[in-house]
DNA sequence: TAAGCTCTTGCAAACGTTTGCGATTACTAA
DNA sequence: TTAGTAATCGCAAACGTTTGCAAGAGCTTA
């Protein structure tokens, strides 16, 4: 059991540490990269046949209001991962493959400033996604042609 | 009854016009800014007792396949706009208050050129929305505290 | 350690959205 | 104008997600 930096500072926020959650936050840690709910559930399923669905629900929505695990969109299905510790990062989701990579947050800042400064409208850049198409479906795609 | 065009080009499409489907689109076209599925609904059953909702879900997502229409969510609700002919535009969101923003191109162009470059990452920023909050909500929550 | 308070769980029902299907309708061609 | 064909509609059931509620469990206090 890792992460236990994680469970003090949900026992510090006062949020009380029930089997279930314990065992969906390990699903989500262990699930490399992002996990749809129907996964965890399954997962978490396995080692305790009581778990239900609602509780995976009500539990990834509470830790994401916690900001222990941040929410994905990938093609219309929700996706969950360990907050990312260092610094946040941000997603391209391609919408071809449904493939998810890793966006710095350097690229944004220049972004947000502009909106700031324009329309003073504060952007929510800590979780971000932009959809589009990967360079290896670029490539596929252009094979077919 | 506007938007002769529109009927035109799905027309040569080769999708057919039946009632419902225009009136759902004079009823998302009437609708200043941004209706809820909903909403749509509601106000297209007004004219057509009838109408069914999957036909609204179906008729919308048929739009926005087609390009007529446009999705923006606000706030986990989807919602609808005809299409912006001369130009495409983006949103901004507010998350405090759901206010919707039109947001220029001009904004995205560079973002999108960064995205490229580095990446070759081919961003999806036809139909793009950043949520945030805006500036009147800013005033709200500093008065508050 | 045990009691008590509050929060959480599991269940079931509700909600919003999607899908399958038979009946109906829009469009095409003669 | 009419008949034929394929797409669309309305209905109902299915699906994924959320919510209400009573039973159960975690944390605090003494």
């Amino acid at each position: 059991m890792k992460h236990q930096h994680i469970l003090e500072e949900l026992r510090g926020k006062g949020v009380r540490l029930t089997p279930q959650r314990l065992l969906i936050l390990n699903t989500v840690a262990q699930g490399e990269g992002h996990l749809g709910v129907d996964e965890v559930f399954r997962q978490a399923k396995e080692s305790y046949p009581y778990m239900d669905i609602a509780t995976v629900y009500r539990t990834l929505h509470l830790f994401k209001k916690m900001g222990v695990v941040t929410e994905v969109a990938i093609g219309d299905r929700l996706h969950f991962e360990i907050t990312d510790p260092d610094g946040r990062h941000h997603h391209m989701v391609c919408r071809e493959c449904g493939g998810a990579y890793n966006l710095a947050p350097d690229y944004l800042v220049e972004f947000r400033e502009t909106l700031m400064r324009e329309f003073a409208f504060e952007p929510d850049l800590d979780n971000f996604t932009v959809t589009g198409i990967c360079s290896v479906c670029q490539s596929k795609d252009k094979a077919k042609v």
